[in-house]
DNA sequence: TATGAATGAGTTTTCATTCAT
DNA sequence: CATGAATGAAAACTCATTCAT
C-alpha cells in the first residue's frame, strides 16, 4: 500500500477530471455543430445534451446557462484566432504576414470546422451581447493585425485613411465572410484551400487588373 | 341614393383599400425597426403590433405568420435593391458602374434604414431559409452586378478566376458589411456618405498602395 | 343606429371587462385554495389554471409570475382585513372593540374561506418576503388595533409593557391561529363562531379563573 | 496483534461510529440553519450537504430523503421539548409550572436556535404531513402541559370550556409564536430573557389590568 | 376587419435522487 | 462509506397563433 496510495487517488481524479474534461468538450462540440448548423435561437438547449450523448440536465453541470454554452464557445475560437495571430511571422511583407495570419486560422478551422463557421456567423450576423464578447475576446487577435497592418502603413505598402483597428476588424470579417461562402458551396468560388491567397489578394489589391490608374473617372 | 351611391362605395372602398396599405406598411415599419435592433428571433409579435399602433390579432389579417413578415421585409429589401440595380448606368467603366450602384443603394438605404440594417443583418448573419430568400429575390440584382463585374472582366479591368454571380455576391456583402460597420460606430471608418467610394476602391484595388508589383514576395 | 351604437360598443367593453374580471377572480379563487390547502410552494401552477378551467398560459395574462398571484391574494386579504377594521366601533370597552374587530374579520373568512385559510397560514408562516408584504399591506388594519390597544392602556383597561404595534401583530397571529385551529379540527376547540369571544378573551384575560393575585408565585 | 488486535478494531469501530454520528449531526445542523432561514422547500439539499462539509450523495447514506432530513429535525425538536416538558416540576402552581416548562424549552432554543426556530416556523405553518409528524412526536410533550392545565382546571386556577390537550397545544403555539416574535425583532417586545414569564403571563391573564369583572359586556 | 383573451406546445432551468467509482 | 457526475421528471414561463366577438 503505502506509496502507491496517493498514485491510486491521483489516477482516480486524473480519471475522474479526464471525463469530465472530455464530457464538457463532447458538450461543446455539439453545440457548436447545432448552433453553426441551425443558429443558437433555434436550437433547444436538448438537442445539444442529446446529441452529446448526456441528458438534458448534465449541460448544467457544466455551464450555468446556454447563452454561456455559446459564450464558451466564442471564447475558445477566439483563442484560437489570438493563437493563429502570434504564429504569424513578425517580419515579413505585408502580404505574406496576413496571408500566413489566415493560414493559421484556416488550420484550425479545418480541424474545428463547427466551431469556425459558428465564429464566423457570430461575427457577421450574431447579436450585440455576442459582438461585444468577441470584440472582447478576440482583442489581441484583432491588434496584432492592425499591427501589421500599422507596419504596411508605415512602411508605404498600405494606404488608406482607415484606423488600423478598424481595418483590421473588416479584414477579419471579410475572411470569415469569404470563409463562409467557401463552405457554403464547396464547388465554387473561392475553393477553401486557396482562401489564404485570396482573401490577402483581395484585400491588399482588389479584383482589379493590376495597372496604371488608382482611381478611375 | 340613385347614382351617387357607387361613388360613394367607390370611395369608401379607395379609403379602406389606402388604409389597409397604410396598416400593412406600419406593421412592415414597426417590424423592421424591431427586427434589425433586436434580431429576428428576440422580437416578440406583439411588440411589432403594439409599435404599429394595432392589435396583435391584426397582424394576421396581413401576414400570415410571423416569418412571413420577415420574408416581406426581405423581399421589400431585395426589390430596392433591384431597382437600384437598375438604375445604374449601362456603359460606363466598371468602377463607376459599381460606384453608381452603391449609391443607388446608399439612398434608399438612409430613407428605410432600419429596412437596409436588417437586410444587412439577414444578408450575412441570417439562417438557411432567409439565406435562400434572399438569393431569390435579389437574383436580379446580383445578376446586374454579375453583368458589370463580366463587362470588366471582358474588357480586362478586372482579372479574377471567380465566377462574376459568386463575385457579385461578395461584393453585395462585403458592400452590406461596411454599411453595418458604419452604422455601428458613426464617428469611425468608414463614413456613411463615403461608402461608395470605399467600397468600391476596397472591393476593385484593395488597400495597398497602387504599384508596379501584383503579387509581392 | 345612431344613439345605439355608443350603447353596444359599451356593451361589448363591459361584457368584456365582466369576463376579464371573472377570469381573473376565477383564477384567485382557486390559487387560494390550492395554495391554503397544500402550500403554495407545493402548488404547480398549472394546476391553478388548470382548476380554473383555464389552459396553462392564461395566467400569465393576468399575473407576470406564480408570485405575484400569491401577493394578489395576500393583498386582497390584507385589504378585506383593513376594511373589517374600519368597521370596529370608534368607541366601546376594548373588549367590544376587539371583539367587533375579530367578528368583522369572522365574516369575511367564512366568506372566502380559502382566503382567509391563506392569509392565516402566510401570517404564521410565510416566508420573508410575504411577511415583509402582509406588513405592508395589513399595516392600517394593524394600527388600528393598536389604536384599539392604546387607547385601552390609557383608559388603564390594559397593563402591558409592550408597544402597541407589536401587541396588535400579536393579537392578530392569535387570533388566526385560533381561526387554522377552528378550522384544521372542526369539532373541537375553539369552536368558529365563538371565535371572536374565544380570541378575545384569551388575549384580554387569559385562561385562569377570575381571582385576586395577578402573579402568583 | 494478539490480544490488542480486537481493540483496535473495537477503537476503529467506535471512531467510526463516531465519526457517523459526527458527519450526521453536522448535516442535520446545517439543514437546521438553512431550512429555519430559508425554509425547507427553498432550500436546495447540496447546500446542506456543502454546509455540512461532505458531498451531495453522502446525504443519502443518512438519511433516505430530503423530507426524512427534515422530519429527523423535527423529531429531535419535539423530543427536546419533551424532555423539557419532563423536567417541569410536578407539583406547583399552574403558573409556576407553565413558566418552567417554557423555560426549559427556552433553555434548549438558546443552545440550538437554528431548530428551534426551524421547529417554530414549522409547528405554526408547516404543511399537513409536518404538522400531523409534530402532532405525534412532541404527544407526551403536549400531553404533559394538558396535564398541568387539567390539574389547573381541577383546582379551579383555571377556567375554560376548551379539552386540555387542545389548549396545551394553543399554548404551544404562543409560546412559539412569542418565540419568532422575539427573533424576528430582537430589540422589541417580548424580549427573549422575558419569554416565559411574558407566554405565561398572556397565557394565563392575558393583557388586561387584573380587576372586578372577567366579562365586560 | 380589428380586437385581444385564450391557447398549449415548446423552452430553459432546477434539483432530488441514483449509482459507478 | 464518500463522492459528485449523471439523470430526467417537473417546474415556471414564453409566445406564435387562433378565434369568438
Amino acid at each position: 500500500m503505502g506509496d502507491r496510495s496517493p498514485t491510486i487517488v491521483q489516477h482516480l481524479v486524473r480519471v475522474n477530471e479526464q471525463t469530465k474534461a472530455e464530457t464538457r468538450q463532447a458538450l461543446l462540440d455539439a453545440a457548436a455543430q447545432a448552433f453553426a448548423r441551425h443558429g443558437y435561437h433555434q436550437t433547444p438547449i436538448d438537442s445539444v445534451s442529446e446529441a452529446a450523448g448526456v441528458a438534458k440536465g448534465t449541460i448544467y453541470n457544466y455551464f450555468s446557462s446556454k447563452e454561456e454554452v455559446l459564450h464558451a464557445l466564442i471564447h475558445d475560437a477566439c483563442q484560437l484566432a489570438v493563437d493563429a495571430a502570434e504564429t504569424t511571422p513578425g517580419s515579413a511583407s505585408t502580404h505574406a504576414r496576413l496571408e500566413a495570419f489566415v493560414q493559421a486560422n484556416l488550420n484550425w478551422a479545418r480541424k474545428r470546422t463547427p466551431l469556425a463557421l459558428l465564429f464566423a456567423r457570430e461575427l457577421l450576423g450574431g447579436d450585440t451581447r455576442t459582438q461585444a464578447l468577441i470584440r472582447e475576446a478576440a482583442a489581441p487577435c484583432v491588434e496584432k493585425v492592425a499591427a501589421i497592418l500599422q507596419a504596411g502603413i508605415e512602411r508605404r505598402e498600405i494606404e488608406v485613411d482607415a484606423p488600423p483597428e478598424a481595418l483590421a476588424f473588416t479584414f477579419l470579417k471579410l475572411t470569415n465572410m469569404l470563409l463562409l461562402q467557401s463552405w457554403e458551396s464547396p464547388t465554387s468560388w473561392p475553393r477553401l484551400r486557396d482562401l489564404p491567397a485570396t482573401a490577402v489578394s483581395l484585400f491588399l489589391h482588389g479584383v482589379a487588373r493590376a495597372g496604371p490608374s488608382r482611381n478611375e473617372p
